[in-house]
DNA sequence: ATTAATATCTGAACGATGATCAGATTGAGA
DNA sequence: TCTCAATCTGATCATCGTTCAGATATTAAT
């Protein structure tokens, strides 16, 4: 019985980054970016302090690769969250919903993926998952609209609803009890506005 | 000519608080939250590292502090910009803009009011300042809407529209050049919503 | 005016962190 | 099998936040 998260009896650990990821995410997780380090990360994967920056670089570039990790499940569960409504409408609140939920259960990422000053957003696939995460929005939001509304406005919409959902949850403003009426307030208003 | 910013010929200083605030926010808006350190701001303020705990308990202390006068600061603003303006949607939009230019022009305290993790929420002073600064937000916005939306309505509208706009400032949403076709895209829907 | 109490600041220390670098160890390809 | 690049170690450095005893100044009390 080891107290080490991983073994340490190879001098190669083998897949080291990815432990990195994993582990990352558990600290951010359980004691939030105050907590994290990058010596904190390599102790729970039992390899030396300097052994995440032959990876990463840098704190900075530890914490990118979770973040992307990060967006990319976001984008997966706002996927989910879609199939499970047939109308437009509620497709864009259940997508709405998957990013609160993120955004409160998972702490940790969302303590970081919108960290501008944390994160190196010129990283290739930080971009990519960001990218496809609100690429889904806006896509649902399109559908959502009626065909009449021009694409400038539909730019406009899609990008005031991500930074609604994205002040709401980083602000802390949704309570969970009127969670569902905020979240459709603030779909059904935006919608009517541009119909 | 002496190099540093304060003398340091006095043993008290006579009004250290007030200059670790200003100091602290100059380090801020050039280097970031990043670069900010307790250490660089006593060195700035001519005096030992020990002496802002004396003061502030320790750092998230003085960044409270700064990130309450910072609050201040923008409701000022936001007070000023709306008597530009008679009409009620112009200046929900004004306040909006007040809102902007300070998240824009003013990076030092927009990087640390809105950061939970850097600042203690439960400090009076610091309370007061941001229930202020959005408590004219919503007083504009009540005055812009018809008479007949009910309050529940207001304070939905209120919050969703404190969030657009921390969420297009926080991820940097807004270009310049559209700047105010955005803001008045979502004040106006908004309220295109709610009547 | 003198003294006592209080507020303010210093200087040195401690533990922890991110980053760097030479060198050890391993794995993959010739 | 041998070579070379990839991977990891261990030690080091500068910096940071915080603490604490003690020095200095201010205020209040006598």
């Amino acid at each position: 019985m080891r107290s080490e998260t991983y073994s340490r009896d190879r001098y190669h650990h083998g897949n080291l980054p990815e432990v990195l990821i994993d582990e990352g995410s558990k600290v951010l997780a359980e004691k939030g970016i105050d907590g994290f380090s990058m010596r904190e990360v390599a102790r729970r994967a039992g390899v030396a302090v300097a052994a995440p920056s032959h990876h990463f670089g840098n704190a900075k570039g530890l914490l990118t690769a979770i973040a992307a990790q990060g967006f990319g499940k976001l984008a997966k569960n706002m996927e989910l969250a879609a199939t499970a409504s047939r109308d437009s409408e509620d497709r864009v609140v259940a997508m709405c919903q998957a990013y609160r939920a993120m955004g409160m259960s998972d702490p940790g990422y969302a303590a970081i993926m919108f960290r501008v000053e944390l994160v190196d957003e010129s990283d290739q696939r930080f971009q990519e998952q960001a990218a496809r995460a609100f690429g889904l929005f806006e896509e649902a939001l399109e559908r959502a609209a009626s065909r009449s509304v021009d694409a400038a406005q539909i730019s406009y919409a899609a990008r005031t609803l991500w930074a609604t959902m994205h002040g709401l949850v980083d602000l802390k403003m949704i309570k969970d009890q009127e969670a569902e009426e905020l979240i459709r307030f603030a779909v059904r208003t935006l919608l009517a506005g541009i119909r």
